[in-house]
DNA sequence: CTTGACATATCAGGCCCCTGATATAATATA
DNA sequence: TATATTATATCAGGGGCCTGATATGTCAAG
């Protein structure tokens, strides 16, 4: 290094910076934890979903994600490969296929979901309730000014 | 869809999943601003952090974002290929590259400093001072729960 | 001086995400 | 009915991130 050795922050003081940096250590933590189970963090999402909504269709999946289709269609394909999951031709609509759960997928699901509700419990485990309640209500707002004007 | 059309969260009332969509809001509205000026999110990072600390290394570069030396060599090749950055010979160690910023790599850090700082300001403009300081705060301390133990 | 620990750069392969483009099924409209 | 629009799936290519492995330069301990 040349000048600052300890100092890693481009724009400190800025909280998209913080955002940022919250969101990373929170992935990590998911990934390290995770990673013995044989999936992924975004992985675990799809998992998630297809769980609470058996039999939807990629292009939802994408939407509940808030990624394109295509980025789903890779994820899905994965978990399609790895045994987790297992895609039928819809009986009513000639292109959709419905994705659902195998008995793989479902005790994989089961053990991550422990995995993660424990990280997050962790993160905010020196909040007090009224904290975490200010933190997201403030999260929020900021999330409104960005997608607003 | 299958049961809940409008209903996109997996884990609805998870910090963890506010904080994910916060920075998911961020990024989109980062990508849009910059990407006229033909650069992406993490390479005006380390352009700003090039600006910041001339002749860095891509280990240090790729300490200062949290990412390892691989993915930061792809980010640095590619502002080279693009000519925004160039690296030379460290004269005292015979391994390092020494990363600088070019003329135009210059203009477009200055370019994308004014974008991404209009986005920072529209992110907060409903918050108060007191607020932004809490939410700073409180995410901090969320980020220190999930490295300590 | 030799050896070993560490730092740096880099190659290889995989996952996730994007934009752009294409093909087909379902539906609305003229 | 015929056409246009929308929805869905998918191919192609690129950027950014990771783990694992390799090669070389620096430095300190023996």
């Amino acid at each position: 290094m040349s000048s600052t050795p300890g100092m890693p922050a481009p724009v400190s003081g800025a909280l998209g910076y913080t955002i940022k940096l919250a969101q990373h250590a929170l992935r990590l933590q998911v990934d390290d934890a995770i990673r013995p189970l044989g999936i992924t963090a975004p992985q675990f999402a799809v998992l998630v979903a297809v769980d609470l909504d058996p039999g939807i269709s990629n292009a939802a999946l994408a939407r509940a994600a808030f990624v394109t289709p295509q980025s789903m269609q890779g994820i899905v394909a994965n978990l399609e490969r790895d045994g987790l999951l297992r895609r039928n031709a819809d009986p009513l609509h000639g292109r959709i296929l419905r994705s659902e759960l195998t008995r793989s997928g479902r005790s994989v699901l089961g053990k991550a979901h422990a995995a993660v509700a424990e990280i997050e419990a962790r993160m905010t485990n020196s909040l007090k309730r009224v904290e975490i309640e200010q933190l997201s209500l403030l999260l929020q707002r900021c999330i409104d000014n960005l997608l607003r004007p």
